[in-house]
DNA sequence: TGTACGTTGAGAAGCTACGG
DNA sequence: CCGTAGCTTCTCAACGTACA
């Protein structure tokens, strides 16, 4: 949530508010100046963008600033705009604000009827090519007015996204997920060790870790995924071999 | 010096609250 | 119900600044 601030929910039409405490609050419109003017790092761009007068986006941004107290941009004369830090991590949260004021909105249009919106998940890359394209036909097939914007992080990534409010849902593994964020097992995977036709391993039913540690293994480098493959080798006493580290496509023709 | 761009000031328009 | 006051937001014009 955004602290310290107020945002009034108007669209369109002036929202008179007497008083001092007129002063101290910002509108949805005035948010989405902003973020325009930071995006194009230019009021002139962004007042051509929006159909607005260059003081409209000037008077949206210096309310802003006044109200949160931040400078939000370094004023470069007949050089447009560049965001503070301050103004980098406020754009962040107000894209977060408008998307959901917009989802409002969506949903306030569609109550009584079906459900409609947009839905963003992310997934981990190994199994969103196995899993994902058929749960998300099924899901649009049921759901077809609602918009899916799918994206593939490694597990860091995905967690962080998730307490930004970046996305709606994740599929990935129980590895380091906080309490906040509420983890529903839907898959068992016991891990699997893939060799070639003519490894000396080949055409077992099963594999005994202490006999992966005498080959060099392929694991994907990515945050949490390395280290949970390696933690189940010293969780038995066991030190593979010092694995290599492909890219993540390399792992997938692997 | 011309051009591009952001800011400031003045005035108009639209909205709501309030009182008669 | 209507007129007025107060407020916000908008546009236009002018100005200041930086760069080629």
């Amino acid at each position: 949530m955004l602290s310290g601030i107020a945002p009034s929910l108007s669209r369109g039409g002036s929202v008179p508010q007497r008083g001092s405490e007129s002063m101290r609050q910002f509108t949805l419109k005035q948010l989405r100046y902003f973020v325009v003017a930071g995006e194009l790092s230019s009021v002139t761009q962004a007042a051509r963008k929006l159909h607005v007068s260059q003081p409209s986006i000037s008077a949206a941004i210096q309310q802003i600033e006044e109200v949160t107290g931040l400078q939000l941009f370094v004023r470069h004369h007949a050089q447009g705009l560049s965001l503070t830090p301050s103004g980098k991590q406020l754009m962040h949260r107000a894209r977060q604000l408008l998307r959901d004021a917009e989802g409002l909105e969506k949903y306030a249009l569609s109550l009584g009827e079906e459900i409609g919106g947009e839905l963003r998940l992310v997934a981990f890359p190994t199994f969103a090519p196995v899993f994902l394209p058929q749960l998300l036909r099924r899901y649009s097939d049921r759901h077809p007015s609602v918009s899916l914007y799918c994206d593939e992080m490694n597990q860091v990534d995905i967690v962080r996204g998730l307490g930004q409010g970046d996305y709606e849902l994740a599929f990935t593994y129980d590895l380091q997920v906080p309490e906040e964020i509420d983890f529903t097992p839907l898959y068992r995977f016991p891990p699997y060790a893939v060799v070639a036709a003519n490894h000396p391993l080949s055409g077992r039913d099963s594999i005994g870790l202490a006999e992966l540690v005498a080959y060099p293994m392929v694991l994907l480098d990515w945050p949490l995924s390395r280290e949970y493959f390696l933690s189940i080798f010293t969780h038995h006493g066991l030190s593979p071999l010092s694995p290599t580290a492909p890219s993540p496509w390399t792992c997938c023709a692997v």
